[in-house]
Formats: C-alpha cells, structure tokens, sequence
RNA sequence: GCUCGCAUAGCUCAGUCGGAUAGAGCAACGGUUUCCUAAACCGUAGGCCGCAGGUUCGAUUCCUGCUGCGAGCACCA
C-alpha cells in the first residue's frame, strides 16, 4: 500500500489513541484521528512520553472541571498493553508508554528505509522558483530562493504529490538592452572578449557598469547637467532601440544576444549542478513575450484592457493604493507582467497541473495579485489555482545587498569561501587519511548544509541578515550540526559492523523480536530519541502543507539534539552490548540515521558519511 | 499618504487547533573525554512575549486601535 512520507497524526499517537478512544464517552463526538491529533509530547521529560489534555471533553461531561476529567481517565485507563503508566496531572492526563510497544510503534518504518516519493494525492502541483536573470550576477540572495524552492518541490513529492519543478530565466528585457548597449556600444572588440572562467558573472559585471552609468548621468540631469541629460537620452534611446530590435527578432543583435545569453545559461547550469537542484521545465522570458503581446492586444480589442498616458493595461480597482497595472510600455515593448499573462496560460496548458505555485520574493506581492485578478477577468478560470508564496530578503550585516555599491556577495566568491574555510578548519585533519575526493565530496556537502540550511531555518516571511563569519562558525542551530549528529550515527555502525555486529534484517519484521529488543530501550534517552523520531512524518505533514521548509528544519534541529544526547551518553553505547539490547540499540541507531539523513535531504541536503 | 510584513532573553530566532512553569542557538560563567567523533554533552544565569483595549474558564497565539522598523506604490524586474 503505497503511503506517502507525510501524516498528521503520529505513529505513537494513533497507537495510543487505539487504546483511549474506547474508553472516551462517545457523547464528546471524537473520531479515532481527532484523539491521536489530541495527544502531544508533555510539557517537561519526566512527566511521560505524551499526554491529553481533557478541556474539549467537558462538554460530554456534563461540564465537569477538566481536572476530574483526567482523573477519572487515568482510573479507566488499561495500562497492560502499549500504556504501562496514566497520570492525572491537572486537566491534562499524561502517559507513559511500555518501551517495546514504543519501539515496534515507531522504529520499523525508519530501519527500512523511507526511499523515494510516492504519489498519493490527486493535485498535480507546479513550483516555480530560482527565476535569476541572464545578463547579470547571481549572489547569496539568489540562495534563498532556489534553497527554498528545492525544499518544496522536495517536501510536496514526499506529501504525495506529483510535481514539476520549474524555473523561469529573464532572458530578454531591459536589463538585457542596458548590458548589451555597453557591450557593443562602450567595449573595443578586444574588450568584448569574456575570460575563459565565469563567463556569467563577467557579463553581469557590465549590466552593473551600464546601469550605474544610467543612474549617474540621471542624477546629474536631474541637477541640470545638460551634458549628462543628452548622454541618458542618447542611451535610453539606443536600448529601446536594442529592446525594440530584439522582440523583432533582428538577426544581426539576436546573434550578439545568444552567443552572450549563453555564457549566462552556462553559469546558471554549473550553479544548479552544485546546489544538486534539478528542474522538470525551464521556461524563458524570451518564450513568452510575443505570445504576451498577442494577448495584450487581443484584450485591448476586447476592451478589457485601456490605454493610458500611452501605455496599454488594467485598472484593478480592487487594489485600491495602486489600481493601474501596467501590461504595456509607451514604446509598445513588453513587461514582466505582459509575460506572466502568457506564462500562466502555457503552465496549465502543457502540463495539466492542478496548482501552480510561485516563489518570488515579497516585494512581488501587488504584482502578483494583480496578475492573478488580471486573469481572471481574461476569463482565464484557473487563476484561482495560481498561489504566490513569497519571502523576506537576505541582507549583510552592513545594509542591503547593493550591486552599484558593491556590497553583494556573488555565488563563486561564496562558494570558494565556503568549501575553503571548512576544509581548513575541519577536514584537513584527514588529509592522507581520506582520500582528496572524499575531502572535497564532504567539504561540499557540509557548504550546502551551511548556506541551505541557513537560509532554510527561519520563517519565511522573516529577514535573513546573512553573516558569512557566523555561519561559518557551523556551531549550534546550524545545517552541519545535523550533519555531524548524522555522520555519528553511521560511524557507530560502522564500527558495529567491524565488530561484526549488525542488525538482523527480519527483527523488522517479527513482532515479538521485536517487542523483545525494543523492551531493552529504557534509558531516558532512548526513551526521547524514540518519541522525538517519532515527529518526523508530522514534521514533514506540516513544513508541506503550509509550504513552510523552517518547521522540519526546527524539527531536525531537535532530533539531533536527541541523537547527539543518545550518542553522548556512555549508558547508551551499541557495540559492548549483545542479544536483544544489541538488537534494540542497533534498531534505534539505523531508524534515527535514516530518518536524518532523509529529513535533511527533503531539504535538499547530502549527509556525508563521515566527518 | 495608502497597502503588506515584522516586533518574544544582551544578540539571532522557534512557539502547530487558544491550554501545564513561554523554548532553542550565540554570547557569559561552571563542569564532562582510559575516546562507538569534544563540530558533542550537562549545568548556572538571563523574560512587561512592543503599548492599550476586547473576546474567552484560559491569550505570546484570535479581534480592534496605537507606536516603532522594513518593503511596495506608472513604463525596472
């Protein structure tokens, strides 16, 4: 029975809930999903493993207080089978769990392995993220959006749905005529030639030159500069001439704009390959724009769009503080939002999807309403199925992140910086040791639980103030301390393993060896690690169904805390242990190895094997 | 001005459907290694949950108003 990776009730609690359904008086109108979603962990360790709280029993109580509710529960209550122990603790009624029936609960599923996605939901969805534009840099910022979309394209295929992940490349527009007019217009023929590594970022490097030229001459205009008012209006001419040139498709530009447009693609693809991102469809700007314009005249014709001041749009009365979206300029060149109009219909017409998502930063959030009532009133039924999910921006600790004055942090110098300082602070140590290949793989695996995890762990619509020292520093609620609680795990088996001792495959699936080895698993903290591995799949329920990566982040911060505790404490050591304590620890270490290792990845994260 | 977002420990942030004594990380102080990885673990200290009302048996959480910070608001994407 296929079963995706996600559920909101757990293991433990539909488990309990079994147990304490049929006792509960069916006047309170409870199904047997509605008590395990009741149950959670206590407050404090040592009040049990989870505990119910009585407030919405009072009713079918007659509404007696919901203290005398618990009580009359933990008298109920059979305590001979997976609860061993009830307490009324004021209105809450807390449980201790018998530690086979924990184990046999909540450790199989993991020790299998959890693998690949499984489709189990009807809704085809669509994520659209990354969107960077050719023709200019990519830098830390960029992370955040490509870092996030993964994880969701990731965390949906584990909820059960069937995704295409898509990215949208800015390939034409008026960054492209301003990075273009430099190029042939400023730049020798000698200049022209890019250097052999970083193509892309080079190119960008003359968007920057062109567009602070721009901004500079406009400044100087704006204070009178008749000198530098004639140089803006000479340039702006010449780019919408480049723009103009390029929707026509004239082949002399289109020859300059593929051969440089393609220096851009090549960086995004080595970008994408490191970041271990994948996309189904990549849709370019330059697809769209034409098919864009086509609908803006169509619904001009048809009256539902109006010119204005010479521009051709929409007045969305609905947003009141800026009704007017612009689909159209003056010089009858496209927008992004003519683009979107056309990009919107080709979504649900080449790939049937039920739901399309766009992760685009917060600035976007006017835009994108007004994109989605503009189709609407197209008739263009499925905009109701167009979602925007958007997010805060990313800034240094001195300020925003500003291309003119040079304060970015592009993608290559971070990555450099990265991959250096972990090799030299942590994995040096193994050099001779490991082999260089292995250093690398791990050095790379540990940069992308740094950035990703970084830009992961906090709440979407939170600022991310990205401080390349302190994340670097890879100490506390970071991407490498998982990692490393991971890399612990599979070391102890490892050495198990040249102790000759495994875990045998059929424990799995035998109950009563099962109950057997799980019954050995009384330490505290293997009590908690098997609770806390028990949150896994709600975990990855909730970070999905409210597109929201930082809640299995959070939860995989506080399954390693548990693991490192387990691994830490002498009393909890596998390999001087035999027979059924063996066979339990080895059980636990397994489920908790793989249920990191796999959490992290629904991040897009690799856990090195060692480190 | 209008719209949206944010405000919780010294700093950076969690806080599911409104529920027990509001939790982590960093920084500070003290402790743990005859080592299944000290990138770890344990402990101490640290709080007007921005302010004022409202709803509720119960509010950091929901509602209203206010204050502070940030972003967006016509030819950029």
């Amino acid at each position: 029975m296929p079963e995706a990776h996600s559920r909101s009730t757990s293991a433990l609690a539909q488990a309990v809930a079994a147990v304490l359904h049929p006792v509960l008086p069916a006047e309170a109108g409870l199904s047997l999903d509605d008590v395990a979603g009741m149950l959670a962990p206590p407050r404090a360790k040592n009040m049990g493993d989870l505990a119910f709280g009585c407030f919405r029993l009072r009713p079918a109580y007659d509404g007696a207080p919901p203290p005398k509710i618990a009580a009359e529960l933990a008298e109920k209550l059979p305590t001979d089978g997976v609860i061993a122990q009830a307490v009324a603790a004021g209105p809450f009624l807390n449980l201790t769990l018998d530690p086979g029936s924990m184990a046999a609960a909540v450790l199989p599923t993991l020790a299998r392995g959890l693998g690949e996605p499984v489709v189990t939901r009807d809704e085809k969805v669509m994520v659209e993220y990354s969107q960077p534009n050719t023709h200019k840099a990519f830098h830390v910022g960029h992370m955040r959006n490509v870092s996030l979309g993964d994880a969701l394209v990731r965390l949906l295929r584990a909820h059960g749905h069937e995704v295409v992940a898509a990215n949208y490349l800015g390939d034409v527009g008026a960054h492209i005529a301003k990075c273009l007019w430099w190029f042939l217009d400023v730049l020798t023929e000698e200049e022209q030639q890019p250097p052999n590594d970083g193509k892309g970022e080079w190119l960008g490097s003359l968007y920057a030159k062109a567009n602070n030229q721009l901004v500079d001459w406009e400044t100087s205009a704006k204070a009178g500069d008749a000198d530098a008012q004639a140089k803006l209006d000479a340039a702006k001419a010449r780019t919408t001439d480049i723009l103009l040139k390029l929707e026509s498709r004239d082949p002399e530009l289109l020859a300059v704009w593929e051969k440089t447009r393609q220096w851009s693609l090549e960086e995004f693809d080595e970008i994408y390959a490191w970041s271990k991102v994948v996309f189904d469809r990549v849709f370019y700007e330059s697809e769209v724009d034409e098919p864009g314009l086509k609908l803006v005249q169509e619904y001009l014709d048809k009256g539902v769009f109006v010119e204005s001041e010479g521009a051709i749009g929409i007045f969305n009365e609905e947003i009141k503080h800026m009704p007017f979206f612009m689909l159209r300029k003056g010089d009858g060149t496209s927008l992004y939002s003519t683009k979107d109009l056309a990009l919107a219909n080709l979504k649900f017409k080449d790939f049937a999807i039920d739901r399309s998502i766009y992760v685009v930063d917060m600035r976007q959030s006017d835009h994108f309403k007004h994109v989605f009532l503009t189709l609407k009133k197209m008739g263009f039924e499925q905009a109701e199925l167009c979602h925007h999910v958007p997010y805060e921006m990313v800034e240094l600790p001195e300020g925003a992140m500003s291309t003119r004055k040079g304060t970015v942090i592009l993608f290559r110098a971070l990555r450099e910086r990265m991959l250096g300082h972990l090799q030299e602070a942590y994995l040096d140590k193994y050099r001779g040791e490991w082999s260089d290949a292995e250093i690398d793989e791990t050095a790379h695996a540990l940069a992308l639980g740094a950035i990703k995890y970084g830009m992961l762990n906090r709440d979407v619509n939170q600022k991310i103030v990205f401080d390349l020292e302190a994340w670097m520093n890879l100490e506390g609620n970071t991407g490498p301390y998982i990692q490393y609680s991971a890399a612990r795990l599979g070391s102890i088996l490892r050495k198990a393993k040249e102790a000759g001792k495994v875990l045998d495959p059929a424990l799995v699936d035998n109950a009563e060896a099962l109950r057997a080895a799980g019954s050995e698993l009384v330490q505290p903290e293997e009590r908690e690690l098997i609770g806390a591995l028990d949150g896994l799949r709600l975990a990855v329920f909730n970070a999905a169904s409210h597109l929201k990566p930082s809640l299995l982040c959070t939860y995989l911060h506080s399954l390693a805390k548990a693991v490192n505790r387990f691994s830490t404490n002498k009393k909890c050591k596998v390999i001087d242990q035999d027979g059924d304590r063996l066979q339990g620890r080895l059980l636990l270490v397994t489920a908790a190895n793989e249920a990191l290792r796999w959490g992290l990845w629904q991040l897009g994260i690799p856990s090195p094997q060692r480190m």
